[in-house]
RNA sequence: GGCUUCAUAGCUCAGUUGGUAGAGCAGAGGACUGAAAAUCCUCGUGUCAGUGGUUCGAUUCCACUUGAAGCCA
């Protein structure tokens, strides 16, 4: 039986995967998953980025713009949301192509990784942050190595969220991270998944990079930070956007507008890096030129794709 | 014009009582399974401004040159 094919497009900020999707999706009939981890909500649109109506030129996309910025959302729930995407573009006789820098997701699909129907502990999470920062994260790190000594083997004695993962899956499920890991990829991948990432000099990159964040600013980044501030109360993960929380540090006139504009390159472009270290890991993936024209570019995905 | 101080890694600076040097930041590489635009790990050779001198040996002491800052005219 041939599983159906899945088109995978990735690469770091700025590289160019938006413009790129949508000519290739207007090209084969598709229509676009997003797999970034900030697309998905509502109201940050400037500075995560986000396609413009005019810019999706009619195709359509999930999973952009669709969760309150008040909301929580994670890989599972993401993988579970692109699935049911996947399932309906395939129904309509449609392409899928998924696009987005956000590695673990991406990762979350090609992999095929199976999360447990569990919901984050609040509470626990609390009562963790608690005794990190009463007594120190080392007790935390001593009982994640009693519960599961090879997945500490990897992390850090500083790497506070991962040893608190570890802390919490035990808790949630009665099993070690390593136990779950190796359940979670025991089925068999439903899609042919066809991984493209795209990649350019590091230097014109980043250049695009420093060109894109002063555009943001001009086009009212802060504004967008300061009306989100005022509609929403709390943001379990959406001020961790890149750009956004270093907003709210300008506000609280913590840094000047021109520290503030650097910082945002700088950490954009050290995200770029992480992204492609990120995407090199996988063997299988091709890799394309964004230098390249649009339409080399699409020719060399259709031959891949055959 | 005179005097003083400074000149060390891409940047900010430390240091060598004379045996050719090290931090922070930047940068590079890497990790990553329920917060991931998050989180974490590793990586430091540079004509010690230039030219001479003293010395077994000078980035370190001396002289001059160049440049910067300050003070006095």
């Amino acid at each position: 039986m041939n599983k159906p094919k899945v088109i995978v497009i990735c690469g770091p900020t700025g590289v160019g995967k938006t413009a790129l999707s949508i000519e290739l999706a207007k090209k084969i009939d598709g229509e676009i998953i997003s797999s970034d981890s900030m697309q998905i909500y509502k109201d940050m649109n400037i500075g995560t980025a986000k396609p413009t109506l005019e810019e999706m030129q009619g195709i359509k996309h999930y999973l952009i713009d669709f969760i309150r910025p008040d909301q929580r959302y994670s890989v599972a729930d993401f993988k579970h949301d692109a699935e049911i995407a996947i399932e309906k573009i395939i129904e309509d006789k449609k392409i899928p192509i998924i696009v987005g820098g956000t590695g673990l997701y991406v990762d979350s699909l090609i992999y095929g990784i199976e999360y447990q129907d569990i919901k984050i502990d609040e509470k626990y999470r609390k009562e963790l942050e608690e005794i990190a920062e009463k007594e120190g994260l080392q007790k935390l790190y001593n009982e994640a190595i009693k519960i599961d000594e090879k997945a500490m083997e990897k992390i850090s004695p500083n790497d506070k969220k991962r040893i608190m993962r570890i802390l919490e899956i035990y808790k949630a499920t009665g099993k070690t991270k390593t136990e779950q890991e190796i359940e979670s990829r025991k089925k068999e991948l439903k899609y042919d998944f066809k991984v493209f990432a795209i990649n350019m000099d590091r230097n014109i990159l980043y250049d695009r990079i420093n060109k894109r964040v002063d555009k943001m600013i001009e086009n009212g980044l802060i504004e967008e930070v300061k009306s989100l501030l005022n509609k929403y109360k709390k943001f379990p993960t959406a001020m961790q956007g890149l750009g956004y929380k270093e907003v709210v540090e300008y506000l609280q006139g913590h840094i000047t507008k021109e520290e503030l504009i650097e910082k945002i390159k700088m950490e954009s472009r050290r995200y770029a890096k992480r992204q492609i270290t990120w995407f090199k890991k996988n063997k299988q993936t091709i890799w394309i030129d964004g230098l390249n024209s649009q339409e080399e570019n699409i020719q060399i995905i259709l031959k891949n794709i055959k």
